[in-house]
DNA sequence: CCTTTAATAGTCGCACTGACTATTAAAGGG
DNA sequence: CCCTTTAATAGTCAGTGCGACTATTAAAGG
């Protein structure tokens, strides 16, 4: 009930977090930001800030993102809450809670430092550790969501350049599981979901590669996938 | 970053709204509390409150619940964070951002008001309406995360006491999804489904029912269900 | 033109599931 | 004490999804 009738409230500072995936070199990069101020001065952080009174955290973190790292008008942006941070303490100076978001971006274009930030760099998922603040946890976080939802989501399509081909697709799925799927089988499912992808009619992608070129296809309309596309299970998972 | 550093930051009130479900009488039931204030005095609405500056969220959830409904100590309570809600304008006289919770109780001991709460009353889930601030959309955001959680996860455990039988956690599903399933297939599912529920040995409720009395089982320790317990399609949904 | 590379097509068998029917085990009324 | 009622549990069968393959096709480039 949003309940300060009676008792006096305390004020927060309420900031947004920014876990920014893509995928470079078949490999998962995360956008980082080098911090110029204390507390955790040149150590590296999620990019994110303080909200605006007049904003709401989903406009925070769009305008966070362009400030921070030059990532500006991101059209194919994915942006979705993960979750609240509020254990008193994730900061030294104050009290701070922060909405933490999860976004996927299809191509990768070169960040550059902004705003609170000396330098911004996409960096591989493997190598963002120690970062500041409670964002390794965010960004573990961030990165099982994800996973968990390229199962029962078209959300892989969010990776993806408006136009791709199935083998683009496929590897976000091998990319982000960390597994290899079989190609004809996924070709299968994926056609067979209703929603999930469209063919472009006549389009192939020409780019400079040796064999035949694959067929294009658009993301579909559908939000949830029926039946989802399982994740194989890793060995020695049954019970 | 939570990249205070440079610009000023804004206070906000930071609050926390619970949607608490349970199932009593076949029929999925809400925990409302009356606003004993204005803004919305006389209108029903979430539990809730402000954050304290020493305390997270989640135990702000708890601690309000226990205050504002008198459910206090409950055990079986499953609690998980929905989303946040920071819209400018939700409230009409400050800025609040509110971290939204859902949250699943087994039986339903009866409720009473407190704390800011003038009363507190389990309500059909159909019958909750028109409720203050954005308390609708959270409510509706909340059923739909609980149903859709229902499929990859043992969350229906979550509503049934701690040993229950198979008729029982099959009802959970039927109330929620507002479909009816097959009872035998129901059962070989949920039973081929590794760690979504144990059998508690040589038990059988005993429950004044004329039939059969039916074994009982306690909730697995699979957090996720592989395969996973899809929902029928609704009529006409293939594409 | 011929080799290479990758996309696409097709096959086979098992496991899962929806739609059923049949059986069993107790409770409670007569 | 039996017999009806109620519900749990067991079993059947066909269609389908999917993993693991093999085979074919289409272009690029030397």
């Amino acid at each position: 009930m949003d309940g300060y009738d009676k008792h006096a409230f305390e004020p927060f500072a309420v900031t947004v977090d920014l876990a920014v995936f893509t995928i470079r070199e078949g490999a998962l990069h995360v956008l980082l930001v080098e911090r110029g101020q204390e507390p955790y001065a040149g150590r590296w952080a999620l990019p994110g800030g303080f909200l605006r009174p007049d904003e709401s955290a989903e406009r925070a973190a769009r305008r966070e993102l362009g400030e921070e790292t030059g990532l500006t008008d991101v059209t194919g942006l994915h942006l979705e809450q993960l979750r609240t941070y509020s254990e008193p303490g994730r900061d030294p100076r104050m009290r701070v809670v922060s909405v933490a978001f999860a976004a996927l971006l299809p191509d990768a274009p070169e960040a550059h430092g902004g705003g609170d930030a000396a330098q911004a760099r996409w960096t591989p998922y493997d190598a963002a550790r120690e970062l500041a603040f409670d964002h390794d946890r965010i960004l573990a976080d961030a990165r099982d969501r994800i996973g968990a939802k390229l199962e029962y989501t078209g959300l892989a399509t969010a990776f993806c350049p408006p136009e791709f081909t199935l083998g683009e697709l496929q590897q976000v799925y091998e990319t982000v599981w960390g597994t290899t799927l079989d190609r004809p089988n996924f070709r299968r499912k994926v056609l067979a979901t209703p929603g999930f992808v469209e063919a472009v009619p006549g389009a192939a992608r020409l780019t400079g590669g040796r064999g035949k070129p694959a067929a294009l296809y658009r993301a579909g309309t559908a939000a949830a996938l029926h039946p989802p596309l399982l994740r194989p299970v890793p060995e020695g998972r049954p019970a």
